[in-house]
DNA sequence: TTGTAGGCGTTATCAG
DNA sequence: CTGATAACGCCTACAA
């Protein structure tokens, strides 16, 4: 690999020119047209490529950022990714993943990974479980973090502190419960989540508060999964039992698109028989015209890398949400 | 950040026995269990972190492996991303993942970007275009890489040099074909694809065979997209013609699933009225309960992890494939 | 078994 | 406008 030094010699400069040159930082530091020419022409026929290793280590962090995501695979999650590494590759950075299963073992040895990578900034996509062994220990690492200067944003509520961009979880699931409520759906029953997984948990208590204010009883089921493997099979359950509900409601648009398979796998219609609604707005979502709350995955992961790259900007009031109405409904 | 000096100074001990223990390069240079010790506590105190950045220089290359997607938020990629990520950690590697839309010019430059980040290796994730602008100066990028030693994986076919992992896409498109042809369909579109793109053209190819070796017409729609939408969107053009197929083969698990939300959405049966088959393997195919050929996708993930962190094991042979067949056919 | 010293490629500082 | 030089944190011959 040809290095600045190469590079410089070349083109008959000293290598604080040649730097100069190659990092536009002529502003301040002006450099004759002649040198600036020489220095590019050189490192053209050099192919030249600066060393991240060296600048990351000269500048003390590197122009990555980390994501740490619950699964990757997740649409939910994968739209936010994809937000963020549109926004760092416009602003130069260069976007790693990581997958941990929210494992908070794996979550924390990935957070040091990419600490130990000098990451810019690390973001979380993806809420905890309450109680989850290892939690502890995340939270002191990611404490080490901040307290080091280095940003952690957490795009969903987590148990560590840290700068935390969400949309409000509770509200959202009211908002569809009424919604349906509205629509003149009595028996509205909830499907998915995770016990003590905050998100899920949320999304339940705002379905809870609805059904309650209207008079409603709540009905939860399927609750071990934010999947469309559980969000099939919890309604394959729920259709086997005596009553069935004329509605649900979704802990994401993932385990919305399972109960969908799972009704028209059943012979059942669709909203005639059996009403859906999700959270979340992916684009899946989108082509069965399932109704959701649309919420902005890609502008909440855009936000973040903005508020990595750019700290002093402050936090950014999370975007809002509305409601999608498809012909699930 | 501590370093690697404070630990050694805590220890009483050199930054050479610090950096033995701390890297377990003890076994060729043996350590006092009492100097041992005290490096592991002193680490342990300072909160010692290593870096990265200087570890690369030193080294000459970073412990990460790039992937370069079509599209993140594919499933197809999404899972070969993820068999990567599962593997690279369990070698010790973070992956560094973006997303180039297909396009020779986005290719590159994050291309470079990995590069100039010392990644230790170069995944393509999904083939390419013929003659889209770019190509060249990409083939060019991709030529300096392996001659300067970067292994440059695709995991797709990619008109450029590179060690290559595929499986045949021209088989499995005859084989799914072949499949519902003897299934006793008789009138088999394929939708989906995109002109010029490798992959899709080659499933074609093996469609067409299929069809002719049977003394059927082929029939090939919708060529102008490979996600959800596009399916859809194909699919209800389709269903406005006069005629309609009695079965499709989509070019890959999104296309169909595409189509078989317009299926639905006008009210025919699955599989009585058409029959619906993709190719790929993915989970949301499986929900649905999709024939499709399955192709190990994360185990091609987990391959090309394995060129790149052990070189000297050679190309591995591409995995097999098989026809799963669901309730669509 | 332990330590010393040089250098990886860059950039910031300071001196022309 | 230009350049010499000193770090940044780590690894590894080489020496003891």
């Amino acid at each position: 690999m040809a290095t600045l030094r190469d590079v410089a010699r070349l083109a008959g400069v000293s290598v604080t020119t040649a730097s100069r040159v190659l990092n536009g930082t002529d502003r301040d530091h002006p450099v004759s047209d002649v040198a600036r020419a020489a220095v590019s022409e050189a490192a053209a026929t050099l192919g030249y490529r600066r060393s991240a290793a060296a600048r990351a280590l000269k500048n003390g962090h590197s122009h990555l950022i980390g994501v740490i995501s619950a699964d990757i695979l997740d649409p939910y999650f994968a739209e936010m990714t994809r937000g963020i590494e549109i926004a760092a590759a416009q602003a130069g950075y260069v976007t790693v993943v990581a997958n941990a299963n929210r494992d908070p073992f794996q979550e924390r040895s990935r957070f040091q990974a990419l600490r130990e990578h000098g990451a810019a900034g690390i973001i979380f996509c993806g809420s905890d479980i309450e109680g989850a062994p290892g939690t502890a220990e995340l939270a002191r690492e990611v404490n080490r973090a901040l307290k080091e200067g280095t940003p952690v944003i957490s795009l969903a509520p987590r148990s560590f502190a840290s700068t935390t961009i969400v949309v409000d979880n509770e509200a959202t699931a009211y908002d569809i419960t009424v919604h349906l409520l509205t629509q003149g759906h009595e028996d509205i029953a909830f499907v998915g989540g995770l016990p003590g997984l905050a998100a899920a948990e949320m999304r339940i208590a705002g379905y809870r508060r609805a059904m309650y204010e209207h008079g409603k009883l709540p009905r939860v089921t399927g609750h071990h999964g934010m999947n469309q493997v559980t969000g099939h099979a919890a309604t394959e359950a729920l259709l086997a039992e005596p009553s069935i509900p004329d509605a649900l409601i979704c802990t994401n648009d993932e385990s919305a698109i399972g109960a969908l398979a799972a009704i028209w796998h059943a012979g059942l219609r669709i909203p005639d028989d059996i009403a859906i609604a999700g959270i979340g707005g992916t684009d899946t979502g989108r082509v069965f015209d399932l109704t959701s709350i649309e919420l902005p995955l890609g502008e909440l992961g855009r936000l973040a890398v903005e508020c990595i790259v750019n700290p002093a900007a402050g936090v950014p009031s999370p975007p809002g949400y509305s409601i999608r109405e498809g012909r699930t409904t």
